[in-house]
DNA sequence: CGATATCTTGAGGGCGATCAAACGAAGTGG
DNA sequence: CCACTTCGTTTGATCGCCCTCAAGATATCG
């Protein structure tokens, strides 16, 4: 366990940029109050290992802010990034010590951990937090399934425009359409993403980009011309809704 | 929603044959007394579909008997399966009345249905369900990120392999080996769920039947002969915890 | 026994992986 | 300021796995 036990100043949640959408988000004041308690500050830098499967991890959190990825990977060394955690998303299982897969910083975070043991008793005392961390589970595995779509079904390209949309939908502030994004992953954690290759991903971003759909500014800036058009390329909507 | 409702007789709970493994597991006599008293049974033939994506649902509940799947489609025909439910696992999602993927039924079902209402009603009330219940959601949430390895980075003749012990491991009663084991999905269904063709799962069969790993019986029959074999051909253990 | 699925087997082609090299950006030291 | 790294990305050429298309075989049921 590397990770930089920066035990900062502590900010009053009620000032928290997750307040409202993380596993606190639906206690009031008093539960907010206990939390406040056992939570600690911890700031990770880009590319460091913040648990490791198989081994023990003594803390649960949140993520406040920047991008984390979960990842299994077999014996002879291939990797599938099995979920992106963002800002407001819950690390750690509550209950196993031992997370089955690893768990790796894509960009610089600042976590908002729990000691484990402190966590699991107001977990029971709390049943709002229970209750959320429910309903974030099963969100969670909504997404997981929707990407088997992806992983199962879908060709390179599809992969590549389902993947610079769902970028895309997470950059949004407030109204409809973000132009333009980065890219908080490399060509390298993009191909473990979709289950390819790097010079796969590359050649298909760059058939996006021929195809009029996108722009490429340096590696990590994408700029999106035609949303409906890479909605198509992504393999059209999901639900049939009619 | 085209389920035959066969609310036969109820079963006790005491006797349930998912009564340590299901929702209500953890309940205590009295708790399981409130379930009883909204429970019904629904039985549902091979085939049939239980739930349809985007269409409401009005019940909740648990899968006595059988095995049922999960699926999701794109528009152009492609379907993946996302999930396999055998007995004991838990159809349907407090609090969303609508599914993100179908849910058909591969074998012959017994279900033990809860009217929505009143079973939101009762998670409220009863802790030990939801703490059940998230168990299972984190369950499924980790099972469904392995199987995201095997369609992301397995080769066919892995996928197989994978497929073959998660369906013998299983489908073991008590002590370490089951030689035969009857598949519960058609050659289709194995396609769907592995992300290949059906033409590519009966080529693998039938490799792995030439390499003497396994015995066919009938197309749905399947024996096992060198269990350390197959997990070599499955692409070794997950977890490196040397 | 014929009709319809379901499964198996065969032949050929395409998509993405693999191998290999060039390119670009960022950092280092002379 | 310019060689010279190093690392991530791009591009090119070739190969192989799995998909596709097409029969043939086997099973299931009237």
């Amino acid at each position: 366990m590397n990770v930089t036990l920066n035990t900062k100043i502590k900010v009053d949640c009620r000032f928290c940029p997750i307040r409202h959408r993380a596993v606190c988000s639906s206690c009031d004041t008093a539960e907010l109050e206990l939390l406040n308690g056992i939570k600690s500050y911890k700031s990770v830098p880009a590319g460091q290992t913040v648990a490791r499967r198989g081994e023990p991890c003594d803390f649960v959190g949140s993520i406040v802010t920047g991008v984390a990825m979960l990842s299994q990977s077999m014996e002879d060394g291939r990797t599938q990034m099995v979920g992106l955690l963002l800002a407001s998303d819950f690390i750690g299982r509550p209950g196993r010590t031992v997370l089955p897969h690893d768990v790796v910083a894509a960009t610089d975070l600042v976590l908002c951990c729990f000691q484990r043991a402190p966590f699991e008793k107001l977990l029971e005392d709390v049943p709002h937090l229970r209750e959320r961390l429910l309903e974030m589970a099963l969100d969670h595995l909504d997404a997981a399934r929707e990407w088997m779509l992806l992983l199962g079904r879908k060709s390179a390209r599809e992969k590549l425009a389902s993947f610079l949309l769902l970028i895309a939908r997470r950059s949004v502030a407030a109204d409809g359409h973000v132009r333009a994004v980065d890219l908080p992953l490399s060509r390298e954690e993009i191909a473990n993403y979709l289950g390819l290759t790097i010079e796969t991903v590359s050649r298909q971003l760059a058939g996006l980009k021929k195809a009029g759909l996108i722009g490429l500014d340096g590696a990590r800036r994408i700029e999106i011309f035609d949303f409906a058009a890479l909605q198509t390329a992504a393999g059209g909507a999901l639900h049939a809704e009619t």
